[in-house]
DNA sequence: CGGAAGTATGACAGTTCGATGACAACGCCT
DNA sequence: AGGCGTTGTCATCGAACTGTCATACTTCCG
């Protein structure tokens, strides 16, 4: 299948020039001019990759974006006029991928969307939020939630949980937990039991018989997906 | 699970203040100057996000950003003073997730770094399964499932198992299975028997009647595909 | 058929391993 | 200084695992 590519922006003359210049570059590309078309034109058939201006009528751009996100993992390349770390980093956090200004060589935005298209559609876990059923974990927000309710983690319970969360149903030894939590080279490993212990207490629902993070006897500690 | 960026950058004034505005955003953070010294640290203690100049002296960015790409799947982003699409396109053709131009903005970096983090993120949780038949074994995440039912297998038989898988179909003796599973250079043979029966008990459906592991008389056992 | 060699298995005691509560040390804030 | 939350160490308990052995079973072959 080819690359489809959806440039959502409503500047007719842009957009046009736009759709023309990845159309020579091999893609299959549709255009739409408005937030919302844009958001029914990738429902109905996702695309691989959605190009959006960030100033449209209406639904303004960085809410689509927000909007793509939530359905979907697609590559998003924001492609606005605002030269202005302000944007980028509001877009970025929204839930953009790449940020270019305007005016774009095809050149690079041909190898922009390339690149991203490398790194591979994620399969799960759209957001910056890690979910294990009813587990969440922000890691850049420093939050946990169980079946949405916040829970007080301390640091090393975080950073133990982030670090199991990571490679979701790995077993990891007690070893490398304490070399990238602890940064520790030795150590006792029966530090990580007490951690594992304290940690269980807040995020299971009986810390006598844990669901999610569990112990490999003889291997070490994962995290049940 | 500090975020680990390594910054390869030959100017010394800018790879410290790259660096000392990326940890004031919470990164942890390694320099080096050269490209040389930045695949050697990568390998030797890899960061989750890798800086580079285009413009090192001897092996230079895009060779750095080829063979940091061959060993690893780390995201790289280009730090240049050139603004230019043909090194832009080159840059990303040879391996890079992102170009940023100088001066940066501290902010804008952080953010492109976390979208990149973000994006990574599903790639790291591959778990890779043996399979045979109804039986399957996935070596990292310490499980067996038989017919899709987890099994629980204690730290012996586990590894008896793997070691048997690794093998498919090859008969491995009891001497092989004591170097390999107990590291005993001699020892009691029919220890290997004992394990294997507790083993079989646990993934055969009937236990008297071996359908999986299998014994050969006179040689050892095997595990049948 | 009968014996020998090879294999399976149940029971048992010693050992290892993990969970947990208690506690002292530390840093942080007021 | 005093209070508070956090952290690392330790001792202990109980459960799970391991290796050994004795015994029973199978297979092979004369």
């Amino acid at each position: 299948m080819v690359a489809g590519v959806l440039v959502i922006e409503d500047d007719d003359r842009i957009r046009l020039s736009l759709m023309l210049a990845l159309e020579d570059e091999g893609y299959s590309v549709r255009g739409v001019s408005t937030a919302e078309d844009g958001l029914v034109a990738q429902r109905a058939e996702p695309a691989d990759t959605v190009l959006v201006d960030l100033m449209l009528p209406g639904v303004d751009g960085f809410e689509c974006i927000r909007q793509l996100r939530r359905d979907d993992d697609v590559p998003i390349v924001v492609v606005s006029a605002r030269d202005d770390t302000h944007d980028i980093v509001a877009a970025l956090e929204a839930g953009a991928d790449d940020y270019l200004v305007k005016p774009v060589a095809v050149k690079e935005l041909s190898a922009r969307l390339r690149a991203l298209r490398r790194r591979g559609r994620a399969v799960l876990s759209t957001v910056s939020t890690l979910v294990f059923g009813d587990l969440e974990i922000m890691p850049e927000a420093g939050e946990v939630r169980v079946a949405g309710v916040p829970v007080a983690l301390t640091r090393t319970e975080f950073r133990l949980l982030c670090e199991l969360a990571e490679h979701p149903g790995l077993v990891l030894s007690r070893q490398q937990l304490l070399q990238r939590v602890w940064e520790y080279d030795v150590g006792d490993e029966r530090l990580v039991d007490v951690h594992v212990g304290r940690l269980r207490q807040k995020i299971e629902d009986d810390s006598r018989a844990p669901r999610r993070l569990l112990t490999v006897r003889g291997m070490g500690y994962k995290l049940h997906r």
